[in-house]
DNA sequence: CTGTTAGCGCGTTCAG
DNA sequence: CTGAACGCGCTAACAG
């Protein structure tokens, strides 16, 4: 008849407005509700027949427990809480698609705490640790301080963090010095050596590590190859597309202007290129970019790029506090995602290194 | 000193592992339970030091009400449920973030419902109408049956429709058929006559209107331009980068292979897109492609498309949700949102019309 | 194996 | 204006 509509909800067998309560079932057959409580969740043996009796009752009721009232009496709520900054960036949008395909399988619901603002952080902390509490939890990227890491270890959740190494705690990261390296690296073999940097400011409001990480890894590898670092060719700011571009806009107004650009993300390395744009530069010609994270639109760009494995990273990461659920006393692996070089149309061989006439 | 560390969380004045609650606070201060529970909710007058009494001890404990228990008590959890299709394709983050932005103003948090299979669906909606249920809720692209309109209605949970029409309750929508026609006459105008589609089934598995609607503009747009349709020039499959790409890639190995392709959404104008490539044909020269939505990946592949304006449609079904969570008998409105075409690199004039040195 | 009793933290009567 | 008593729906502890 194809009406377009759906169908499968269950009939309203009960008035109209109220649902089934436990009370309801129990009643209906004939037991008390710590019974068809047993019988929701096997927390102890019930007689075959009684549980077909409670079971029967339940489906021809159409009842479903009351999450809330279930978190109430047992002081958690069967939830994955995920604390996660600014949820609709590229890159959380991919680790959070991760989680939630982890999350899938099982039964367990993920709640989502957005951080865009530092109260943020602090008011879903405290959720987190209140008197119901969820049954696990997934911390992107925020460095907690002790109080408050001593507060989740006092509110007995399993707690993985992503993207931010814990001593003693489970995480899920990647080696972002090593990732700068490669990057820097990869345009060090292609002959730059002014190259510069563009990344967030070192003490930024949440105290994020990568960026960081991946600038002392930009300067190492500058270093190993016996490259003068020059103190200018680096410019942090608040991270985003709009304030790389400026960034990249005064390193490129320089005297001596880099021929290449290494961006902390590619949201950054986007600016960048639309600063080079603006400045009528060609890429790569004339300005070689390399970004960080590969997000997707890194390959509709050509961006060449260090690929972290966002999604798989939500995946482990959902897996690790599944684990830990389960079994609270799991020791605290640091798990150790692999970055990869993506060679695309940003990076070139350097201007100096070419035959004057192709210059 | 430059930890990096956060350090804004109350100090834990009870002992550890326990919080306070709100029969702490009320001993503290030295009244009972209620009168606590009156100057947290103004529900009802109290002396005015009585009142600073509880707000001191209140402040002193760090206490926060607990949202579950209040939720229990009053049969409505302070949130707003967001049912959501897909919530990682481009189209669902951008509308999200919308949302997220229209009711941060709000004290209210939104809960996410991603629906990746059929029965996600039926569970969120079962989810809703239960013992204790959401203040709010917004329902994106979904057509529900009359059973679960019903269901909504008798629950008395302000619904706001986002993406689809739906008779009697508050929507946010854009012309989708004026959409596609838009997209279509563009193409005609440029000298196209064997346009073709990439669309949506017409009975997807959750049954979206958008593909549908804009196809019927697009079979508009050619009628009112006495261009005789081609049955096979319409191609349809499950929504997606991939699938759309093979279809294209049957209307490209047609013998008459038309020289312009209109995608009901800018993922599928990506796989036409893909699918130029793979057999060599130059885009715009040999072949236009025109999608629709503006994702950001459209302008950076400087994709021709018809420009839904998503966030702002997300931040009007917030406010709208908002408005009715305090005004329960506003009038059910149907808010349409413009559409607009942002021409960019992926269409141009037919090859046919063009001096035949050019082709 | 099952029922009785109590309590999770809070809101809401109803008295006074 | 404030307190006593009860209920939200469910689980936990203890008998039997």
């Amino acid at each position: 008849m194809g009406t377009g509509y759906r169908n499968r909800f269950p009939p309203p067998i009960q008035e109209e407005g109220s649902v089934a309560t436990i009370a309801d079932v129990a009643r209906r057959a004939g037991v008390t509700k710590p019974t068809v409580s047993r019988v929701l969740n096997n927390s102890a043996p019930v007689a075959h027949d009684t549980r077909s009796r409670v079971l029967a009752a339940i489906e021809e009721l159409g009842y479903q427990p009351s999450v809330v009232a279930r978190g109430l009496a047992r002081g958690r709520l069967h939830t994955i809480a995920v604390v996660v900054p600014f949820v609709t960036h590229p890159s959380a949008v991919a680790r959070v698609q991760g989680m939630v395909n982890g999350f899938r399988e099982s039964d367990m619901p993920v709640s989502l705490y957005d951080v865009e603002r530092r109260e943020d952080l602090d008011q879903h902390l405290l959720a987190l640790t209140s008197h119901v509490r969820p049954e696990g939890a997934v911390i992107v990227s925020f460095r907690l301080s002790p109080v408050d890491l001593d507060r989740l270890n006092a509110a007995n959740i399993p707690t993985v963090f992503l993207d931010v190494d814990v001593e003693g705690w489970p995480s899920v990261v990647t080696d972002d010095r090593a990732g700068g390296a490669m990057a820097t690296r990869h345009l060090v073999e292609l002959g730059h050596s002014r190259i510069g940097f563009v990344g967030d400011p070192e003490d930024g409001e949440f105290g994020f590590s990568s960026s960081r990480e991946r600038r002392t890894g930009y300067r190492q590898a500058l270093a190993e190859q016996r490259i003068e670092p020059v103190p200018g060719h680096e410019r942090m700011g608040p991270h985003g597309r709009e304030v790389a571009s400026e960034l990249a806009d005064e390193l490129l107004a320089l005297p001596q202007r880099p021929t290449a650009i290494f961006a902390a993300s590619d949201t950054q390395a986007i600016g960048v290129l639309e600063a080079a744009q603006r400045r009528g530069l060609r890429v790569p010609q004339e300005l070689s970019v390399i970004g960080f994270d590969d997000i997707e639109a890194a390959a509709h760009l050509g961006l060449t790029t260090v690929r972290q494995p966002l999604a798989a990273s939500g995946l482990e990461a959902a897996r690790q506090v599944l684990d830990r659920v389960q079994s609270p006393h799991l020791a605290a692996i640091r798990h150790v995602l692999p970055l990869e070089l993506v060679t695309r149309r940003t990076t070139t061989t350097a201007p100096e290194r070419l035959p004057a006439h192709d210059r």
